[in-house]
DNA sequence: CTGAAAGCGCTAACAC
DNA sequence: GTGTTAGCGCTTTCAG
């Protein structure tokens, strides 16, 4: 290994010459910075981050902490957090912590502020309090998913109108004229502060409202999701399905669960969208790869992912490792917005079928 | 940030003790372990890992080089690598390289060795050459899934077999009684070494000597796969369908395009797998969730992401830090090979259909 | 068993 | 413009 010592050497300068060229931060002759950028090229210098970091008091990471990496939106996000940081040389550190709490807390123990700079975290719930510890020492945390932007965490975040989402799902289901529909929520925390539905009661509530403000039509049903998965909204489906035949549309509060609600109907007879209509939330990848193609709410993703990181960075700025440890300033935590989710109509929703089509349709079942 | 000192100061040692006590090293007495871990709690200290990195002259991270992380089979990787990694406190820091040459240069030329320990490749292809320039100058490199365990890559690698898979799929489709059927092969990488298949070039040879070798098959038509994603496979299977209506089955060589090539069908009112069977290679999650389900050679992907973590760290203890700069043991490179694939027949292939019923079904066509 | 001292590779004041 | 001098926080010989 080439140190900027030896490189010096080489050059016949200071290593604070070397660093001061490859930085350009002080003032460095035309002559000397040449004879150092060779000396480096010759010699293939590469500065440890290591040893940068230390003696910077920063790290050139963020850790981005996500429930887990298989489910598909996260490496949507990950993807566009990434971009987001490398504009600023940072690299990211994936902890998955399978939303397991004391995974999540072996992560934030070991690595926020000593070998990452800040913490992007897409899933806070079981770890609150400890992402409260950490931002209260002097490292900084973004929530980069927060449902509810009329709900301040009392920590940086990034909010979706996620209530808005599900009023938009709510909206194009009454549109159509669906009139009676089942819900299947996502519900995986139990966390006190949420409500009673779990993590996606924003977007519960949100469709809820809006479909019940339109005088005659009902959600039939709501079922819970146990699983953000395809399986968790297949197996809430049938259920769904099986206790209350006469719903003309389901909404999930999620794609995952929505895709799994498709496939749930198909395997009990029922055509998606002719005999049954299904809506979900965020578009994923998956929802436009899907047949038939999902008709869900768009959440903007890589938006907020920037949005995250960008944060993230001023929050660093803002507060400079001189006061690390103080608790920096104490006034309410920013919380930013994004643009509103918007309903995108694809091929799995249409409008129920009349009286005797579903009578038909019903014969053909099982 | 509370350092060592303070909690040498705090419990009247001297910092080399509470390290000692921390890592368990140098004999300490009880009583002042004592003392150490209560100062350590008290103050809430948490050891410095950049501070640490420097001093060990190891960093605690792996980098993980995925070409996108987007790619559903990466984040399956990536998870089990991560499980993997953690169990000797590696953190995972993931490089979306996009394919694009010079991404994944920057990565491997900032972080290699400098932040982290050793370097995790999934797809070398487009940074061979500098990876072996990592290699030489002592940083680890593992590739992790090589392609053709009978042709090593002159790095460390953990291979896996994919030509056997081709043969298992084409055996598959032998076994159903297909005789003409179509090949999805994926290609993007133009490297000069690799077959004019580019990367899949095992997967498509494997599957194609297999079937030839039946006498009275036939391989009707090869197309190749642009972009290795569902819609990759959807355009290529248009072609080849639209080109060649005869082929009663289709073979890609991997899960993505296989799903692509069914919604092809779907959309050219093709039934799957009545019409057309459909085989691919890997078995993501997605293959088990797909409608019908994808019949699919499995790859042991958490296996293999488990020997390349491991076949890693023995690179990394083999040539100690005190060896770095020193090409390191000049014998060929170690090569793992993961136990063998195995065919996952699901719902998406079939016998094919006798010759009226085809007929038939040819006329319900377009 | 514990302390003293040196140094990992780099940055950052400040002097010259 | 460039060199000098201190560290960053931790580990690690080597003495005592």
């Amino acid at each position: 290994m080439t140190t900027l010592n030896e490189v010096a050497a080489h050059a016949g300068v200071t290593p604070a010459t070397v660093s001061n060229v490859l930085r350009n931060r002080g003032r460095v002759g035309a002559a000397t910075r040449e004879r150092v950028l060779h000396a480096v090229k010759e010699l293939g210098y590469r500065p440890h981050l290591a040893a940068r970091a230390l003696a910077e008091g920063r790290a050139p990471t963020f850790a981005l902490m996500v429930s887990s990496i298989a489910n598909p939106f996260y490496p949507e996000f990950t993807l566009a957090a990434e971009r987001a940081a490398r504009t600023s040389g940072h690299f990211l550190i994936v902890c998955n912590t399978n939303d397991d709490q004391e995974t999540g807390r072996a992560y934030l123990e070991q690595i926020a502020g000593t070998l990452s700079e800040g913490v992007l975290v897409t899933n806070a719930e079981l770890v609150f309090d400890d992402l409260r510890a950490i931002a209260e020492r002097g490292t900084p945390v973004v929530l980069c998913m927060w449902e509810r932007p009329d709900d301040p965490p009392g920590l940086p975040c990034v909010a979706v109108d996620f209530r808005l989402a599900g009023a938009l799902a709510a909206q194009h289901l009454l549109d159509l004229g669906h009139t009676r529909v089942g819900a299947l929520v996502g519900s995986k925390s139990s966390h006190d502060d949420l409500s009673p539905f779990g993590i996606h009661g924003a977007r519960r509530d949100g469709f809820v409202e809006r479909f019940n403000a339109a005088g005659n039509a009902r959600i039939v049903a709501e079922f819970i999701c146990e699983a953000d998965t395809i399986r968790g909204g297949y197996d809430a489906a049938r259920q769904l399905l099986k206790a209350h035949p006469d719903v003309t549309a389901l909404y999930a509060t999620n794609d995952l669960p929505a895709l799994g609600a498709m496939h749930a109907a198909a395997d009990m007879g029922l055509s998606v969208p002719d005999d049954l209509s299904v809506v979900g939330i965020t578009d994923i990848q998956l929802a436009r790869e899907s047949r038939p193609a999902l008709s869900t709410v768009a959440v903007p993703t890589e938006e907020a992912a920037r949005m995250a990181v960008d944060l993230l960075r001023e929050l660093i700025d803002r507060a400079p490792r001189a006061s690390r440890g103080n608790p920096g300033n104490t006034g309410t935590p920013p919380m930013r917005v994004t643009s509103a989710p918007v309903m995108v109509p694809r091929a799995s929703t249409a409008p129920p079928r009349t009286q005797d089509q579903r009578t038909r349709s019903s014969l053909r079942r099982r």
